[in-house]
DNA sequence: CCAGGTTTTCGCCTACTGGTCGAAAACGTC
DNA sequence: GACGTTTTCGACCAGTAGGCGAAAACCTGG
């Protein structure tokens, strides 16, 4: 979501929205704040800091340091935004203001990365969803193809997958009607890694064996 | 690395190094001065950001807001420190200034996660290491036992561990010596995270088979 | 110099995980 | 009712992690 400035430096160029911290607040709820005058701001799925960008020359002077914040709003809702304001596909961004290129960039890295290892992915669908919308998500996050098949069995396996009984209608050119999952939570925030080299014992699942 | 705070607020209680912003640096510049001060920034193996801490009120007024970083050093430099400053074991600090003990938290927590996705446990270790010593790197920073078998073939199948042909002498104790091995960084950072859902087509090594 | 303790290293086994493929199910349209 | 489409399921394979236990290589004490 870019905003086009409406005044120097970088007039009527696309900028991220944001502004300057108050001191009675901290930068989440600021850029809470920031964000509520162009959205709904209850629409955010998640929220995390991104990085401090801070070279001296970033802005014209006088000199300006920013906090980034990664930001997710879940596909199925379609926030109005003011008249200077647009969503854009990440794929087709226009020039933009200052270093904030450079900071979209970190921001699709990041995700994509945390993909791998949180299960940020619940936070770009809707409450009921269906593979395949988890899995275009993913593709599109992650830039190449991924497989619905795989994707399901992977996320079922980790218990995240919880089937609500419904369906999705299918498409216009027909063919099966998808089963609609939710987000299984057990405790778990979206945003918990799973361990590579996990505590010891933990590869034990209680029972199994054999004494026939 | 804790700093005893000379002048008020929190005299003589113990904190991390760091200082101001200045005009012509970013943040990470500024951090290493800041510890230049300190130690021989020479020996930092990696740095990264950690987070920003703002909370309104997490210094008296007036208001500060920090950015802080994560460091790390190899475990064989032998950082000679300034009078008023000292090395804490991460499990038994003292208590801290300001918000100081959440950041240190918060560090330990991204390491911990870090060794999971990336190469960053080689960073704990000196330019040769053995296995044993790795594995206790890990186990300390991870807070549970860690296999020396497991680490290192988990490692090896990366391709990270390159032996060096030479071996370290055996504790006081006896025991056979133990190989010594440089980390493999074959076009790959300690920072890089390998993925789990991957692109198609990379679960497959060149050849396999089988045209007997 | 041999017996016993210690630490590292290696091989084997098992369970789990991810990737791929193809078949079957369930829909729409012609 | 035949055909195309999309989802779902089962099966197979390779790669990966965890857990022994044996062997190797060293030390010390008798």
């Amino acid at each position: 979501m870019l905003w086009e400035r409406a005044r120097e430096p970088h007039a009527h160029r696309w900028s991220l929205p944001g502004g300057g911290l108050r001191v009675d607040e901290d930068v989440e709820t600021s850029i809470r704040r920031q964000l509520a005058e162009k959205v709904d701001v209850r629409q955010l799925s998640h929220v995390e800091q991104l990085a401090v960008f801070s070279a001296p020359d970033r802005v014209p002077p006088p000199r300006v340091v920013a906090t980034a914040f990664l930001g997710l709003v879940p596909s199925d809702v379609d926030p109005e935004v003011p008249e200077d304001t647009r969503w854009h596909c990440v794929d087709t961004l226009p020039s933009m203001a200052f270093d904030h290129a450079s900071i979209v960039d970190r921001a699709r890295h990041r995700l994509a990365s945390k993909l791998s290892y949180t299960n940020l992915g619940f936070a770009l669908a809707p409450p009921e969803f269906t593979i395949s919308l988890l899995r275009d998500h993913y593709s599109a996050a992650l830039g190449y193809r991924v497989s619905a098949t795989n994707l399901q069995r992977v996320l079922s396996r980790r218990l995240l997958l919880e089937p609500t009984g419904g369906t999705a209608p299918p498409g216009p050119s027909g063919g099966r009607p998808a089963a609609l999952f939710r987000f299984s939570a057990k405790g778990i925030k979206v945003t918990d890694p799973f361990a590579v080299l996990r505590p010891p014992g933990s590869g034990r699942p209680a029972g199994g064996g054999g004494t026939p």
